[in-house]
DNA sequence: TCTGGGGTCCTAGGACCC
DNA sequence: TCTGGGGTCCTAGGACCC
């Protein structure tokens, strides 16, 4: 359980619980379970950033459902008129989607996210809160434990309350030499100063209303645990496959790949549960043949007969944006060496968008799998709701 | 039987180079 | 052979985020 509606969490059912320990619970409510739905949600997540694109100076994607808003040259805006322009981005973003959300203003990122946090808590907000004044960010600071700022995980949470810092406020309190000694150094030091108003965060603004990641990754577990290297190389190879499509359609490159295979971590071995392997390539690519033979290499090293592996993933590192790549002068731009590359990846993106996923794939990828059965590394999505906006076949009937 | 899939930034040590 | 002050790259791991 991953996400959970607020009828679910009155039922007592925790964060990241898994199925099988909530089921009675779900029987006896009659509890509506979806497997996770990624296309879906990605195309809600761009209708929503498109708008919020069109209507501020500045945007950057913070994450699929999260977005900070530059408001720069807005400031001599009065506290009704920027109350007013956040509740118009609210109800625009509602009549689009039907997405209920919330926003928080404040001079820096880690306010702003703390009045974000209160808003959606206190209903009288109506959904924004303004923190424009030093005794609004100090009331604001007051009302927040510490374990809830961004940027305080469990570990810190902790130790700060051992230490008698309690809130948000209590923490503001704090030097940046004392952050900086008790909170991971100069990431403490931000996070403290951030709270006391100072900008220590900028913002990374997006322009086409996408998201450009500084490393891309494919990872899932498996339905079955596997053994085989060519089950798991047909895994590897589809994975690579998919984290390449990503690769391209930000139009990227990468010239540092990691894969890693993964134990049960609840089974009886004890650790480690994961072996991992990173290659720096010659050059830079987004070339799927080219990946999926790298893949291959690294997956040679790491695999040991007889373990029983549950995962697997691929990440790239090292992203370059596609025509600038910083090459030695010695080298040749990849797609000068190989133009008919380029242009084949084009047309395989092509077909798998237009005819679905996986309707073309590298050999490697399917090579291990008997005809007409599912490759033995896909997960049981039983409960998967339908991809409406993003699959022909998923498409609303009306009638 | 069943236990998610992504990301970011920072630190530190060792190899190697000038 | 020892001394010294840089720098980069690679690798691994920790903490945090959604």
């Amino acid at each position: 359980m991953v996400s959970r509606s607020a009828e679910a969490k009155a039922l007592g059912i925790k964060m990241g619980a898994p199925l099988f320990q909530v089921r009675p619970l779900i029987e006896q409510h009659q509890v509506q379970v979806f497997s996770s739905n990624y296309a879906l949600y990605g195309d809600m997540s761009y209708r929503v950033m498109s708008y919020l694109a069109s209507v501020v100076p500045e945007l950057e994607i913070y994450s699929i459902d999260e977005a900070f808003l530059g408001l720069h040259g807005m400031e001599r805006y009065t506290k009704p008129a920027l109350n007013d322009f956040a509740q118009e981005i609210r109800e625009q973003v509602n009549q689009r989607t039907h997405i209920p959300t919330c926003i928080g203003i404040a001079p820096t990122k880690t306010l702003a996210k703390l009045a974000n946090h209160l808003a959606k808590q206190d209903t009288a907000c109506k959904g924004v809160l303004l923190l424009d004044s030093v005794e609004r960010q100090w009331w604001a600071l007051g009302q927040v434990p510490v374990e809830e700022v961004w940027g305080v995980g469990r570990q810190y949470g902790q130790k700060l309350r051992a230490m008698g810092l309690d809130t948000a406020a209590d923490l503001a309190c704090c030097s940046e030499a004392w952050a900086r000694k008790h909170m991971g150094g100069v990431v403490g030091a931000r996070l403290v100063r951030e709270l006391q108003g100072t900008p220590c965060h900028q913002l990374h603004a997006s322009e086409d209303g996408t998201l450009a990641r500084k490393s891309i990754a494919h990872t899932r577990s498996f339905g079955r645990p596997l053994s085989k290297f060519d089950d798991l190389l047909g895994a590897v190879a589809a994975f690579t496959s998919r984290a390449a499509e990503k690769l391209r359609a930000q139009g990227s490159e990468t010239y540092m790949m990691t894969v890693f295979l993964g134990q049960n971590r609840f089974g009886p071995t004890p650790p480690p549960y994961t072996y991992s392997a990173q290659i720096t390539l010659p050059t830079s690519t987004s070339n799927t043949t080219d990946l999926v033979r790298a893949a291959r290499a690294l997956l040679e090293k790491l695999w040991q007969p007889g373990l029983l592996y549950k995962k697997a993933g691929v990440i790239f590192d090292g992203l370059e944006g596609h025509g600038q790549p910083q090459l030695s002068l010695f080298e040749q731009l990849p797609e000068v060496q190989r133009p008919q590359s380029a242009a084949l990846m084009r047309k395989l993106d092509q077909l798998n968008s237009r005819f679905g996923q996986n309707c073309v794939q590298v050999a490697t990828a399917v090579a291990a799998v008997p005809k007409g059965t599912p490759a033995p590394w896909l997960g049981q999505k039983r409960q998967c709701s339908l991809a409406r906006t993003t699959s022909w076949k998923d498409l609303w009937e009306i009638g």
